[in-house]
DNA sequence: CAAATTTTGTGAAAGGAGTCACATAATTGA
DNA sequence: TCAATTATGTGACTCCTTTCACAAAATTTG
């Protein structure tokens, strides 16, 4: 398996794909050909089996795929199948929302720290809202906790106007993720990874699709 | 203007140039040069030229463009400059953080109707956190509000089981535009849009990336 | 007022991504 | 054991998107 660059379109669908696999893998079924997979995926037969190529060969010519085989085989190429430690940052509404949001929690994906710049204010909502309370934590603590935790991942969800100073502290803390949820554009050094969540592009493209269809 | 279609990822951009644009003409600046634009977006600048060469011509040679127009040119292909009406259908922990995120609001999208399947339980919190308290309605009404409000865009936050459902009762509504968040592809009938949210797909795509840099 | 400068709009080239079609390999059944 | 069947892996092709490069148009300067 020699080098290449990977699509990020090829990434997302190995996403999908996962996702319908854990399905197939309920209903109980031990194989599956790329076309099933496709036809639930709403993708071509073809574009499964080249989104594979890229990484080997998982499949069984005249048989098709284990389905616990490629779904564990899938996992380790995205990474999902290690445990990813998160801090969320801004405690607000989709802060709460997230630290309470349970199809991150079910996953591999965990919050185990928040942070915001009034603790107090917001202490008391979080722990009301989970099983297992999580504490708020000063921000300006969060280069110590965030190693101490060895946090991988920070979800910003502070105003716009805070964001790209809140981005600059998790890299000074090396968290090497950011998933940013305030609308507008972070940057991060070389080595780091940021990707930005816009509700408002989603909204515009369904506007656009609205009004010209 | 002859027609062609264009291409989802111009839709996309032309989202960015519209919030670029709405903080350049904070900024005060009257006009703007493609270059100048594309830095900001951190894309090139003929791309800049050729996703608006789609819909028209806009600038002016030597000079550039002039803000207040652009966006209001942007603004208009885009469908945003119109209010759009929307309901929250899952009055969660997400459905509520999403009924009080102030950026929905502040921009031409506003929730006018919650939906919930027991909404006595979630009234209370709901109108607590907003100025302007949104009342919970149970499902069973969707069609008859749907109707009522004009709403054109449906948010599912559901647990997934439910998202089928939910999409159904929409589309029998007539509720052209949906928003899915549960983690679960949803289908939808000719003549209606529905796009997905998916976090956990973000999410893989940053472990992913973390993994392999 | 004409030459120099700036910046758009766009045809052409380059680069990626998706689909097709088929050789290859495994399995099944007679 | 061999033909028929099934479904993968992949080279070739097509289609779409992005970038380049330059003519055209507006402005500025001497």
């Amino acid at each position: 398996m020699k080098y290449q660059k990977i699509p990020e379109a090829t990434i997302r669908r190995l996403s999908r794909y996962s996702r319908c696999l854990e399905e197939i893998e309920q209903a109980g079924e031990g194989v599956v050909s790329s076309a099933q997979l496709a036809t639930r995926c709403m993708v071509n037969a073809a574009q499964v089996r080249k989104d594979l190529a890229y990484f080997g060969e998982f499949g069984i010519r005249g048989v098709g795929y284990y389905v616990k085989d490629l779904l564990s085989d899938i996992k380790k190429i995205l990474g999902s199948n290690k445990e990813w430690r998160m801090a969320v940052i801004g405690i607000g509404n989709l802060g709460s929302a997230l630290l309470s949001y349970k199809d991150f929690l079910k996953q591999n994906y965990k919050i185990v720290a928040a942070f915001d710049i009034d603790p107090p204010s917001v202490i008391g909502r979080v722990s009301e809202k989970l099983g297992k309370p999580v504490e708020v934590i000063h921000i300006n603590r969060l280069k110590e906790v965030a190693k101490e935790r060895r946090i991988e991942i920070g979800l910003i969800t502070t105003p716009p106007s805070e964001a790209q100073s809140v981005a600059d502290l998790l890299v000074e803390a090396e968290v090497k993720g950011i998933l940013n949820f305030a609308p507008t554009q972070i940057i991060v050094p070389e080595g780091f990874v940021a990707k930005d969540v816009f509700f408002t592009t989603i909204l515009d493209n369904l506007a656009y699709l609205l009004s010209n269809n």
